[in-house]
DNA sequence: AAATGAACCTGTTTGC
DNA sequence: TGCAAACAGGTTCATT
């Protein structure tokens, strides 16, 4: 479900309604997750107030007066969502939190990629969970230049390497193949064949297509929602990505859909060399 | 070191 | 209609 600008709209709907607010109780009825998770590892965020609400990558981090940090990852279908504590538990709800407000966020995932964790604030000055992470590509310091000298020494796609979290977070299966079409970049091509100018222009196409996309709400394809249960609808701002056999709406031609890495990629063969 | 493929899960869509 | 295969927004681990 969730590539940065879906995680990112997450986090802007949560923060206004979180901070101020408190962790009073939690109940983890299925814990088999990415991580395991229980009562007792979530103890550290037990009475804590919230002091913010923050991402990293597609992490999102509900952190504390005291310095620790609730860490919700939502996988493939995760869902998070703010619903009134009478609200009835759904199906693959695995974690209730009960907030001093008397409401209550819900973790809802039927595929159980995702994970829920907390770090105390030791855990999180050390920093180790994060440590491999690359750049965020919406802040200072990610430009064609980064993305140019972290590609230097390696050789495949230019699609896969947009979607290794150690060069660049965020970037997903959907904004990669958008990003791309935006740079007028082919998916398959070798790292080692892009030139300053098109990483350049890769770096300015990522940033515009993220922007936009949370500035659109994010991308619903089947259920992504903020914690309101709002949806995206940049999905149908999506020029190339699940749109195999359509027309390119820049140049006419056939949108084609190829298979890296064991997932798909959407590109036009006109716009992108 | 870096690239590839498999694994982790459930639900939905597609094709015979 | 029924059933099986393919596919889905992510990450991590083992293997080349």
């Amino acid at each position: 479900m969730p590539e940065l600008p879906e995680v990112e709209v997450l986090r802007r709907s949560l923060e206004p309604e979180l901070v101020g607010d408190r962790f009073e109780r939690f109940r983890v009825w299925c814990g088999d997750l990415r991580e395991p998770v229980d009562g007792r590892r979530l103890a550290p965020l037990r009475g804590g107030v919230i002091r913010s609400v923050g991402r990293r990558s597609k992490y999102l981090l509900i952190e504390t007066e005291g310095g620790a940090a609730m860490i919700v990852h939502l996988g493939m279908s995760g869902r998070l969502r703010l619903v009134p504590a009478e609200a009835p538990r759904e199906k693959h709800e695995h974690v209730t939190v009960w907030l001093g407000s008397g409401r209550t966020l819900r973790f809802r995932d039927p595929r159980r990629f995702g994970l829920v964790a907390a770090e105390n604030a030791d855990d999180r000055r050390e920093g180790r969970r994060f440590a491999h992470l690359g750049i965020e590509p919406l802040e200072e310091g990610f430009d064609g230049e980064a993305l140019r000298s972290a590609a230097r020494g390696r050789r495949g796609p230019v699609k896969n390497f947009l979607m290794n979290a150690n060069v660049v977070v965020g970037v997903g299966n959907i904004y990669a193949s958008e990003s791309l079409f935006r740079a007028g970049i082919h998916p398959a091509r070798s790292v080692a064949r892009i030139g300053g100018e098109r990483w350049a222009a890769l770096g300015v196409a990522i940033r515009e297509t993220l922007r936009r996309a949370i500035r659109e709400g994010g991308t619903t394809l089947n259920d992504f929602a903020d914690a309101e249960g709002r949806e995206g609808y940049f999905q149908v701002s999506l020029s190339v990505y699940g749109r195999g056999g359509e027309d390119c709406p820049r140049c006419g031609r056939t949108i084609r859909r190829i298979v890296q890495a064991g997932r798909s990629t959407f590109y036009c063969p006109g716009c992108q060399r």
